[in-house]
DNA sequence: TAGATTGTTAATCGATTAACAATC
DNA sequence: TAGATTGTTAATCGATTAACAATC
């Protein structure tokens, strides 16, 4: 029972520091410092040294980080030593690119298995996966015992599909849907709707 | 020449704001209060309020706000009354996705042109655009004035187009690659990783 | 040792909330 | 009129930065 909470914003920079750490080491770095990262992540140096101290001291005065421990400890902190099984929920072109992606491999996540409503998608392949009848879901990702679903519905269905992944005992949600989804509290949710992003972007164009 | 500069945290909710306030156009309705907008949002009535008097006073005591009015407001703000032409790089999955995306549909935006640098996907067709050829990327962009990119490509090769976007006169890059780009002030960029939206997720499960 | 860099404190800065007068 | 809801102010809360003693 840690006693603080650490602030959520806090929370939301670990995967970047940690993929970043991820690239130096492939490029055969041992060591990396506050400032370093502070250049290659566009957060300032003492807020990276701020932020991780919320979890321990994991530098060294004088020669900073050593970047495999480093690494071994946010992954531990984010509880991706270990791997999830993720739920895909819709099997559209947004699905399909999802169910794709390489670059869940050594992220923590693996889709585990696939839902659509589409008769026509139903008991197609994709990839290693067979499209299973949304109208099982819940029972199927109930007793999987799975906590995370990618949700890449239309937004026309997505509050309903959420409430039954609820039902289910998702507790974690990347949402693809463009739609702001209503959940109890304790389930997580991210978003990712790229008009959003770019509209943001263009209030600074001209 | 407005005085005050508004926060970018501000300005990243309103993309939001708009999403719901045409949702709930096309739910008939005519009228909203920060209080609804508050509970479909996830954002504080009182912060709805402050942020759009930001821009302006576009509600009315007692009564609230109009929706289409304040959508009109909302894309004036977000200079999306326009349609901006984009170009995706990087022909793969993702990029796919996005070329079909249907969810771009009067979000002020459209893809126009698609590069990438394999041989085997130069001149094929992905809905009404025919993918082009990488080396001519900076060049065909500046020439059509282009200002905002997807890029999905590889995080391998991530920076190094990053550089030639910018050559090309982009400034607003939507980045799909799992890697940090370096771009000069003045250039904006949102991510998107799913792994990184994921793994922020499992810091609060068990 | 001298130089580098951490972890942490205190100061600053910025964002959110609560409250309410104004007014539709 | 009575009820509802805005826009705004002041208070609170939280996040960032600057600075530096500790120490590798």
């Amino acid at each position: 029972m840690d006693a603080k909470k650490v602030p959520d914003i806090i929370i939301g920079r670990l995967p970047v520091y940690l993929r970043t750490l991820r690239h130096l080491k492939e490029q055969g770095a041992h060591t990396t410092s506050s400032l370093e990262l502070s250049r290659l992540v566009d957060v300032s140096a003492a807020q990276i040294r701020k932020d991780l101290s919320q979890f321990g001291e994991f530098g060294k005065q004088g020669t900073g980080y050593n970047i495999a421990f480093l690494i071994e400890k946010l992954l531990e902190i984010l509880n991706i030593e270990r791997v999830w099984d993720v739920a895909l929920i819709g099997a559209g072109d947004v699905g399909h690119a999802l169910a794709h992606y390489q670059g869940f491999v050594n992220s923590g996540f693996r889709i585990s298995m696939i839902f659509d409503n589409d008769p026509v998608k139903i008991k197609q392949q994709i990839g290693l996966l067979s499209v299973q009848d949304a109208s099982r879901m819940v029972e199927v990702i109930r007793s999987a015992g799975i906590k995370i679903a990618m949700l890449t519905v239309p937004a026309s269905a997505a509050q309903e599909v959420t409430d039954k992944l609820v039902e289910a005992g998702i507790t974690a949600i990347l949402n693809y849907s463009p739609i702001s989804l209503n959940v109890p509290q304790g389930v997580q949710i991210q978003n990712i709707d790229p008009a959003v992003g770019l509209q943001r972007m263009t209030y600074y164009l001209v």
